[in-house]
Order: structure tokens, then C-alpha cells, then sequence
DNA sequence: GAACCGTGTATACAGGTGTTTACTTACCTC
DNA sequence: GAGGTAAGTAAACACCTGTATACACGGTTC
């Protein structure tokens, strides 16, 4: 973390600096648009705006990515190469430690947590982008599906119950961070490092472990 | 309906029909614009499209409504004007019932239905732009909210079933209608009539149930 | 028949978009 | 120190956006 340098940093560390190198502004360009796409989404926020507060010009990120769409492929596929980590969770506890990290946003140590939940918004406030949807589609069926589904058990109905929790999840998200919509609009929440509403995370907790438990039939 | 209609229209009817006349071009431009919004979202399609789409000229539509902006508060705040109907439910079916509407997106008659389906999506589509978003607030708190949470008794329990309840058929539109992520996109499915999938059925209908009956403690 | 008003259009404006080209500048190596 | 090479920039491209202004047409009413 910590690359997002502002334009003049010829202070710190050897004379090689103002040519950062390489490497070292292909991150940073990249941690801008991940920053500046979570808050914004794809469509409202332009290359110019992203070079800027990587401390670059425009033309420099096409150069390294050749493209919005393929910044935008990149900032969203590298997020966590392994996501995992939801295998720990004891089944029969599984609605309320996920709809504690659903509803706080907070980093939970058990689950992917706070990388995972940005990637939500910079989901949801990119999906309705042409350019961005297929790479969105692919996002979640590879990457944020598998894990879920495995949970599960890893056939088809669990696929189902992936979805459906991953469903619950996402308009949670829609509601509270992007519309702020009351009762879940629990940014300051967050801000404020309290607790989500109790009476919230019951319900929640609830429908998630309803998703987890009920039984299904044909399994084909 | 069928309002959608090109921009020759020389033909039935007394020979008042090149102008339009104000009320029909109004209502013309509005379905337009909710037809075009509801496919593609706020920022997606211009002013141009909409008045192309309506047999007009961009600058009209700017005439009749004066902002892009108020044009879209008017057209997702009309949707309808008492969407109620769901108050017939049976409490113990309240889930398998808005399973089957929420992944069919079909019309059924007992409950709101392809009007409402209509807005969630101009909503999801739109919620990105920062124009928008005040719209869809409003929107979210005064018309759709409202009655869900009068169903569940009205009080702020039944406020926070209601926004979970919306929360998973929002999500569930995302994956389904605007990702096109398996297994929710049925929106073939929906074109051919057929039925949604009784595993996916089953499981939204259980977490639907559980965000109407799981007891919650504090009234306040 | 002529003036008039409402409905609709054509055109232009100012600004922003992603992308490309040609150029400068700093570093590294001989 | 000179030359080469890669990092970075400036400027321009063609296009599209929402909005405002000035104009033309059609119908109605004196």
C-alpha cells in the first residue's frame, strides 16, 4: 500500500525519483484507478482523473495499459489473488459472520474482508458501463463464485446458494454505500468503528444461514 | 402503453397529428426515456437517443422537462402511482411469492409486477451517476420502501425487514439482468416464459421468509 | 386574409472524453 | 563526456455531451 504519491516526492530515499521507474508508477497508476473507480465507478471517473492523482499525464496510462477497458480488467482482476479463507467458518455460524462483514464493511479477519468489500463498490458502481461488464462477469464468476460455491459443497445447488448469498450481499451494498439509504446506510457507521445495528445483522444472519441450510431437491 | 410511436404518423385520425399536440409529445418523451433508461442506465444514453427514440428533436425534450435530471426524476417517479397489492399475501407465503416474481421478473398478478421490475433495473442502471442518486434516493425511501415496510407492521423492525428483503432482489437483478451471471440469468428464460429454476425458487424463498418471521429484540 | 401563439427544428456553444502523435528529458552505459 | 534508450509530457485528434438561442412552420382566432 502506500503508493499513491502525489507528483513531486524528489525528497526521501536515492536521486531516483522523479523517473520512479518502471514498476513503480505502473503500481501507483494502478492504485489510482482502484481508488478513484471504488468511489466512482467506471464511467464517472476519467483517465485524466485517475493520471492525476497518480501524478502522471493521461497519455502515460494508455502507453503502460493501452486502454480504459484494459486498466479497468487489470484493477479489478488483481484484488486478492486468493480470496479464500471462508473455509474456517463453522457452519452453523455462517449467517452471522457473514452478514457481520456484510453489513460493517469493516476488516473481518476471518473472511476476505476489506479488499473483497472495495471490489463490491467498484463492482456495483461500474456494472451498468458496456466497456466494464464483461469484465465484471468474469470477475464474479471466476473469482468471487468459486470460493463461495466450494463452501458449499461445490455442485450445482451450491452454486445456487452462492448466488443467492452473493445476491443478498451486493444489494446490501447498493442500498447502504451507493444510495445511502436508510436503515442501511451505515458509512458513518464504519467510520465511527461501531457496531452495525443489531436488529440487522439478526435478520441478515437469518436469510444467509437460510441459504446455507435449506434443503434442496433435484440435483440436477 | 404503445406510446412509442415513430416519428411519421400521418395517418389515422383527424389531421391534427404532425403536431403531435403538448400532452401526447410530453408522455411520448417519458416513455422514451424510461424505456431507454430501464435497457441501458442515466449516463448510457443521451438526450439525443431518448428524442430520437420519441420522434423528436433533443432540444424538446429539454423544452418540456428542462434538465436531463428532472426528465429522469419524472420518469422513474410515475412508475406508479399505489404499487400496493402485495398487502393480500398470505404471511406464510410471503416468500415463495416474491421468489417467483423477483427471479421471473414476469408479471404476477398479485404483486406490483413488470412495472416495478422495471424501475429496479432503471435504478441499479443508473445508480452510479451522481445525478441520479438524489432521484433514486427519494425513490427508494417514499416509494418502494414504504409498503414493503407497512406489510411487515410498519415500525423500525419492519423497516430493517424490508430493506433486506429488497436487498436480495435488488442483488439478485444485478447478477440476473445487468451481469448476466449464471445461475441467475434467466432473462432468456423469461423471454421464452418459462419458469424460474424451483432450486433457486426455494432457497430465495426461504431467506425471504426468514427476513419476515426471524424475532428481533429492541422495538427501538 | 392577417396577426399570433404554441410546437417543433436547426445550429451553435462550451466543455469533456479516450486515444495518438511527436517531442522532451533524465538516466545508464560505453 | 557522448550516445542511446526508456520514462514522461504536451498538444492535438475526432467525437460526443447537455444546454441555449434563434428561427420556421401549422393552426387558431380576429
Amino acid at each position: 500500500m502506500r503508493i499513491t504519491q502525489q507528483h513531486e516526492d524528489t525528497s526521501a530515499e536515492p536521486p531516483r525519483r522523479s523517473r520512479a521507474g518502471r514498476e513503480a508508477t505502473r503500481a501507483a497508476i494502478l492504485a489510482a484507478a482502484r481508488q478513484a473507480w471504488t468511489e466512482h465507478g467506471f464511467d464517472e471517473v476519467g483517465l485524466r482523473e485517475i493520471a492525476s492523482r497518480a501524478g502522471v499525464t493521461a497519455a502515460l496510462v494508455n502507453r503502460y495499459f493501452g486502454t480504459k477497458e484494459a486498466l479497468f480488467r487489470e484493477a479489478i482482476g488483481t484484488e486478492d489473488p486468493s480470496p479464500a479463507g471462508l473455509a474456517d467458518i463453522d457452519p452453523g455460524q455462517f449467517g452471522r459472520v457473514l452478514a457481520a462483514v456484510t453489513l460493517s464493511g469493516e476488516h473481518h479477519a476471518t473472511v476476505q474482508a476489506r479488499t473483497e468489500h472495495d471490489a463490491h463498490l467498484m463492482l456495483l458502481r461500474s456494472a451498468p458501463s458496456p466497456a466494464a461488464q464483461p469484465v465484471l462477469r468474469d470477475y464474479v464468476e471466476n473469482t468471487v463464485m468459486p470460493p463461495l460455491a466450494h463452501y458449499f459443497g461445490g455442485d450445482d445447488q451450491a452454486r445456487k446458494r452462492a448466488a443467492a448469498v452473493l445476491a443478498l450481499s451486493l444489494g446490501a451494498s447498493i442500498l447502504g454505500h451507493i444510495l445511502r439509504t436508510e436503515p442501511l446506510a451505515q458509512a458513518e457507521s464504519e467510520a465511527a468503528g461501531s457496531e452495525a445495528d443489531p436488529d440487522l445483522v439478526t435478520v441478515f444472519a437469518a436469510m444467509l444461514q437460510s441459504a446455507a441450510d435449506t434443503p434442496l431437491g433435484e440435483s440436477r
